[in-house]
DNA sequence: GCGGACTCCGTGACTTAGTCACGGAACCTG
DNA sequence: CAGGTTCCGTGACTAAGTCACGGAGTCCGC
């Protein structure tokens, strides 16, 4: 991480709090250094899709974007975990950004990687079914004991669907032996099947 | 557009070739200074995603963040008309960027605007049916006398989804009196109702 | 002008996904 | 352990995507 950053205020924030919301103007450009933030879109009806979440190290680059837009958030924003972040008001971000060829670098990094995952996440999106992503999202999402703690709600608005199609298809998992399930968490049993999709 | 880039050397494309495929690298930063590029994922089976098109006086994203992060195309490009374009070498770049600020404003921009873009048109695609979509698309689209000049599947494409749904949307639309269908262009009647999703 | 060849479109039958409405099971919490 | 809350399962229905096929429109060479 560029020094600038290693100086500047660090806050705290407790899991699950709202880090910003849609229509709301960025103040600050953001960097995390510890947790993670998922920043996600409502449909009128509440619907959500997960556009993309901020872990260690990474920065936030749609506040940086809608900074330097000077445009609203077209997204909302809330903590995973407890999470921690160092904060640059636009002027000392303006001035790094001209005076350090490092954090050129970072910020630049950043943005790019983030663009480039988020057109990765909408090609499989569009292009995967159901049953590829979820397959694809419980692999991710397991810990070494394959084990994944997360409800049936969330593994839907993580591959951009409904509870209710997660269900069915953890449930037709669990027959064919791929998974077992409990109320809150899945075991995978077969990981590397999972991981052909 | 920054100075920098109107000495740069200017290169014309004709109409449908292919700027990049999928995992080539990227070698020089693209400027496109009259007609249009469309970026888009292809499936396995052939099925495509429009990404996002990089229009006249916008630069190429993807090509930036490929360049930077030194990682091959995700994705693919063809123009879709006769299109001019300024180049840059890497080199010549990152001295552009480290000198100029003007020219670290507008490649900022681009890329912010570019990411809200697409983080929008995701939000799009997951979150609106298929005839909003289309509608919306066909609003876009229209030339001032509310022709459209595509074919069902070019819509498909551009909406996500597959022609003969598009097809039907259309069909369903003009029993509604919304629009009138012919080989290969489509007239709006009734744009306001369209405007309404 | 006429016979392909090609592109574009329409349609039916079927599969997969998403929505709605509900009830029941598992888990807190006093 | 009573009562609320969260989480999950299910059936019935609608929307969307896939597959297969045929037909209409357009282009082009002769």
């Amino acid at each position: 991480m560029p020094r600038l950053l290693q100086d500047a205020a660090e806050v705290e924030i407790a899991a699950g709090q709202r880090v910003f919301a849609q229509g709301q103007r960025a103040r600050n450009y953001l960097v995390v250094t510890a947790g993670s933030v998922k920043v996600f879109a409502r449909s009128g009806e509440g619907r959500e899709v997960v556009l993309y979440r901020v872990g260690a190290g990474e920065m936030c680059a749609l506040t940086t974007s809608c900074m330097l837009g000077r445009t609203p958030y077209p997204a909302e924003a809330v903590t995973e975990s407890h999470v921690r972040a160092r904060i640059i008001g636009a002027e000392a971000f303006d001035r790094a950004l001209s005076e350090s060829a490092e954090f050129r670098q970072f910020v630049f990094a950043s943005f790019g990687q983030r663009l480039t995952d988020v057109l990765q996440r909408m090609e499989q999106l569009v292009l995967d079914c159901v049953h590829s992503r979820l397959a694809r999202c419980l692999v991710h999402c397991a810990d070494a004991d394959g084990m994944v703690v997360s409800t049936h709600e969330a593994l839907a608005l993580e591959v951009g669907t409904a509870r209710e199609v997660v269900s069915r298809h953890l449930k037709s998992m669990e027959q064919s032996g791929l998974v077992r399930t409990q109320r809150g968490r899945i075991f995978l049993l077969r990981r590397e099947i999972l991981e052909l999709l």
